[in-house]
DNA sequence: AAGTTTGGTTGATTCACATCAATGAAAACA
DNA sequence: TGTTTTCATTGATGTGAATCAACCAAACTT
């Protein structure tokens, strides 16, 4: 085996290692040095991709594990008792899924898969004990669970307080900044998820977040081409949607 | 010092420190061992009452030490850019208050106490230490922070989807339930918080709160007077609003 | 390539809740 | 004790978004 093949190979290794994963400085080993993230590394393991409509797990399921999103996306519902879904989440790559769970040990909602989906899987008492290990550790564990919290007060407010448009806005501002979080383009992306899971996510109904994007489109805040959204006027959506759930939630990092 | 006034003393004392405290149950004792929740008590101010109106801590302000109601009640509420108030949540004894902050290091809401109260201040970096050189610390930590998560999660279903009926019959219920866990009545019990505070926090107008009363009171599901009220058919409440956000939510723990 | 299914858009109608307005009753204050 | 202020209730009216209904365009079938 030469120099290069080497090298090569190491790299391949470390793509596949929390040491070369692009999403490091939004996940985990945030904080953690190199020799610590070897051991988180130890923990994780990394899933065959899923496909759309596949379950990371379901609603009643004994918790055991979160995921965390390394590449597609994945949306959080639970159903009622008519059988009806109501999505409360979706989260992107870097983002830790089944937090929710740790409290009572069931998982009170289900994880479907929107699109093809790595994900990787952390066992979650060895979580806890490399956590009380390692003091880095811990502290990024308890700093994503309280964006979840953060996230999910700012949803809160949202949902108590604003119209159709200031959430639709607000929902397309929150994934502009989360893509550009990642790399991505904060202008053009596409939706992995429907209009019915929108309108769901923000409780309205379907036809209401249609209208609303036709009404964006018409105004020239945006281009709605199906999945395919463009925007056009970014400062008028936040002005709509942005500072409405005020600067104190940046619904930035998670959902919305 | 006789027997009796050493066995007074000691017994005050207890009182004053988590390991007498009535709340242990449910605050961040659970699971420690006696010697442990003394260390625990070692980093934990109690603070002398606060009154209505009485500010923990303000939007915006620098995080560096999170509350637990010991008595007493707190709401959290931002103020958006027009300066109006949106409550997002109360907080009843044993329940903490600040976690949203761990993240950004920067309370995104206030907190203000709803009547006298009494609340105990940890030092977040001290409850970190502390939480890495006890592993049962740091598990109810996480849990106690997975609670959140997860009622907030509930929260934003019942925003999302229920009905006016629904939302009150729900926060009654959660209401009354959180009373009964901390050995109160399931039955009667007072409200800290007004009217508008809870129209607020479900996304009502207070009217519509407040007719929604009246119209409970009419088919004699409970009895309001003012502040004061008692749950007569706690049963069709339930059947209201208890499982409309479906089983997998149990808004009891935290608000609402 | 025609038929079927699914997802998205648009229009017409309805309704639950917000808003506006007035009144009453309890605290708060002088 | 009367006055002011605050909070809760109830009624009348308006409206934003749900619902109902139709249609269109992709995507999937065979």
């Amino acid at each position: 085996m030469n120099k290069n093949q080497t090298t090569i190979v190491s790299l391949l290794k470390d793509r596949a290692s929390c040491k070369g994963c692009g999403l490091a400085s939004l996940c985990l080993p945030v904080g953690l040095v190199e020799n610590d993230i070897d051991k988180l590394n130890s923990i994780v393991t990394r899933n065959t991709p899923y496909h759309r409509g596949d379950m990371l797990y379901n609603q009643g399921e004994a918790f055991s594990r979160i995921f965390i999103v390394k590449s597609g996306s994945v949306k959080a519902y639970y159903e009622d008792k008519d059988g009806n879904e109501h999505v409360v989440g979706f989260f992107l790559p870097g983002e830790l899924i089944g937090l929710e769970a740790i409290h009572t040990g069931l998982h009170s909602c289900s994880a479907a898969v929107l699109e093809t989906t790595a994900a990787c899987e952390v066992p979650f008492e060895d979580l806890e004990k490399l956590s009380s290990e390692l003091p880095s550790l811990q502290h990024q564990l308890l700093r994503l669970l309280s964006r979840e919290v953060h996230n999910d007060c700012g949803m809160v407010a949202l949902l108590g307080n604003n119209s159709a448009e200031e959430r639709v806005a607000a929902f397309l501002i929150s994934l502009s900044s989360r893509f550009q979080q990642r790399g991505l383009s904060a202008h053009e992306f596409n939706l992995s998820m429907s209009r019915a899971e929108i309108a769901s996510f923000l409780g309205l109904a379907v036809e209401t977040v249609s209208r609303t994007f036709s009404r964006f489109q018409d105004k020239g805040l945006l281009e709605a081409e199906r999945k395919n959204i463009k925007i056009m006027d970014i400062e008028a959506l936040n002005e709509i949607g942005g500072l409405c759930a005020s600067t104190a939630f940046q619904l930035g990092q998670k959902h919305a």
